[in-house]
RNA sequence: GGCGCUAUCGUCUAGGGGUUAGGACGGAAGAUUCUCAAUCUUCAAACCCGGGUUCGAUUCCCGGUAGCGCUACCA
């Protein structure tokens, strides 16, 4: 932990016992400190324009196991003022994922119902003198901006019109977008909040003076993050932003800010993509009347070419629901972004749920982005990415549906979590899950000989999907066509092969059919033969299972049945003997 | 372009003014077993570069570089 971090966390601490000598009312305030959460509460808001991926839900959780780790507030709100972009198929992609990674969450709001609470609050900012309205008509800034050096700050002309001349076009019903009026350190402007001097920068000073505050020359915004520490920008660097748009809509960051602090929500837990954005928010909150809550943002998470998550460039790979299809188990997931920009510092790294909770804590948080280490597309799915781009889409927010075969495409650390949570789990319960798999796939199943196949292929998958090839054998009816030399043993020929499989095929015609009298007669045979054990059972497993990567040979004669077995061994017999054919 | 954030094995990370720089995944080798898997053992693998500060920097400071983010009437 570096001086800065340490210096940060002093300070929080320092200002929990400030907290005591304050006054009751400000106690009592609905944001009345940044720093001292009994419960504290968090929010989750995604803005249903994309899928739920898994950035996204590294998001949810470590809001949820903040809230849960100090029995505080999950909260759901759906950011959805972008009209224009919602989509009906991302808002269930977004409820699929959550749904499906079961941890849940206490109240749940949409911004697009809270329109009137937003302009509010807009409104009291611009009869505080606080904002403006800016009669350019959109977009005209970006020719304007081109040319310019730094910077963008605000249209000319915008800013400085008088409120008479803007009442009276606004009443004309001329269209305007509402601007933040950033303070600037030229001019008397209206609103400026700063002081000059005082300690040093904290949450309880953010809180305390404002955060807005004189440095020689220049007015800076500051705030103190909780994974990033004292953060602060020059308001000569931040453009005067739109509050309300021309059609009445608010921008995410008013809705954002008068939400989080109407739900009176006390961590913003975030990605860090918004930590610039920060000190918009703060100059929000203070204009409103608001004390800003404490921020946390979180390290980026990353594809294995550095650059930010997404569909079009990354494919289904990031979406939450492709994790769900393939077979992971949600605590795994879970185990998986946890560990992602995150970290317990005592080298644990399989947790359960219950491990996270209490292990999990801010001060965990890393700075830097964390690539999650999936294998890029392949050629063929990515013709069938720039298909999608062409065709408008219609399935849930443009998911492809055909999933990318196997588990090479996952990070080897989230399959190895899955494949350590699948033998975890009681013989019955992953029975359980396997089963409408196989049913699904097309195979005729029972729950009584899945909870037999189950312990066999326990410890061979890593996806509870990969059972569709580890277990199909015990299924088919018809082995499916393989390689008849597969059949000949180590440092054996088809003779051998030959003799072993009629060998075989009079044993199991007599034998018990359980695991140790199959065991024992099947040994006792190797040397009669004069082969080794190795070469005894290979012939075996091939002709039972269609290939020589298996499950132990015993129980999986057990479980087929001598029927089975035998014709399958009869069947292995004339293809050697007929291998042409 | 402006502003901001970041930089330890391939990846996720621990650590920190003096260490054999630790763990995990993945990789390699071996043990074990009827194959595979699981399990166990072992091995290879890292402090971005340049200046300072210091007896001593990978660690602190500055600069560079690179990556990322923001710079919308998107979120």
């Amino acid at each position: 932990m570096d001086a800065r971090r340490k210096l940060a966390i002093t300070r929080g601490i320092a200002g929990l016992t400030l907290l005591f000598f304050r006054p009751y009312h400000r106690m009592l305030s609905p944001m009345a400190d940044s720093f001292y959460h009994p419960r504290p509460r968090v929010r989750f808001a995604p803005s249903p324009t994309g899928f739920l991926h898994v950035g996204s839900a590294r998001t949810f959780i470590f809001n949820w196991l903040y809230a849960r780790h100090h029995g505080g507030t999950m909260i759901l709100r759906l950011d959805d003022t972008d009209v224009e972009r919602n989509t009906q198929a991302s808002l269930d992609s977004i409820f699929e994922g959550l749904k499906w990674l079961n941890l849940g969450w206490d109240e749940e709001y949409k911004q697009s119902e809270r329109l009137e609470l937003h302009r509010k609050i807009a409104w009291s900012i611009f009869e505080k003198g606080l904002a403006y309205r800016d009669f350019t008509p959109a977009h005209a800034g970006d020719a304007e901006k081109s040319g310019v050096q730094g910077t963008w700050l605000f249209h000319a002309g915008a800013r400085e019109l008088a409120r008479e001349e803007s009442d009276r076009r606004a009443a004309a019903g001329e269209p305007f977008a509402l601007r933040f009026r950033v303070p600037r350190p030229a001019g008397p402007e209206a609103g400026e909040t700063g002081v000059r001097g005082g300690p040093p920068p904290s949450p309880a000073r953010d809180a305390a003076e404002g955060a807005v505050r004189f440095a020689p020359g220049k007015l800076c915004v500051h705030f103190t993050d909780a994974v990033y520490g004292e953060q602060v920008k020059a308001t000569d660097d931040i453009e005067d932003f739109a509050l309300l748009r021309s059609d009445g809509m608010p921008t995410y960051h008013l809705a954002s800010c008068a939400d989080d602090a109407d739900l009176r929500i006390s961590h913003v837990i975030r990605g860090q993509d918004h930590l610039t954005n920060t000190f918009k928010h703060v100059l929000i909150f203070e204009a409103a009347g608001f004390t800003p809550p404490q921020f946390a943002h979180l390290p980026l998470l990353v594809a294995p070419d550095g650059t930010k998550l997404s569909k079009r460039r990354h494919g289904p790979v990031v979406s939450v629901t492709t994790y769900r299809d393939a077979g992971f188990l949600p605590e795994a997931l879970i185990n998986f972004l946890c560990l992602l920009g995150w970290s317990p510092k005592n080298d644990r790294e399989h947790m359960s749920l219950e491990e996270l909770k209490d292990a999990f804590s801010l001060a965990g948080i890393n700075r830097s982005n964390a690539v999650v280490n999936f294998k890029e597309a392949s050629a063929g799915s990515l013709e069938s990415a720039s298909q999608a781009e062409v065709i408008p889409s219609t399935g849930a927010a443009g998911e492809r549906k055909p999933l990318p075969a196997g588990t090479e495409i996952f990070d080897p650390k989230a399959l190895w979590l899955n494949a350590e949570d699948i033998r975890g789990l009681a013989v019955e319960d992953l029975s359980a899950r396997l089963l409408p798999i196989m049913r699904a796939a097309g195979y005729r199943v029972s729950p009584e000989k899945m909870l037999q196949i189950t312990p066999l292929v326990r410890e061979r998958i890593k996806l509870l999907r990969d059972v569709l090839t580890a277990a199909d054998f015990f299924f088919v009816v018809q082995l499916p066509p393989y390689d008849p030399a597969e059949l000949i043993p180590q440092k054996g020929d088809t003779a051998m092969a030959l003799k072993v499989l009629q060998k075989a095929q009079t044993i199991l015609s007599t034998v018990e059919f359980r695991h140790d009298p199959l065991d024992r007669a099947l040994r006792a045979a190797a040397p009669e033969l004069g082969v080794k054990t190795g070469q005894m059972f290979q012939p075996i497993r091939v002709a039972v299972c269609g290939r020589k990567n298996a499950p132990p040979l015993f129980e999986t004669l057990v479980v087929l049945g001598r029927d089975t077995c035998m014709e399958r061994v009869a069947q292995a017999m004339k293809t050697l003997e007929r291998p042409w054919a």
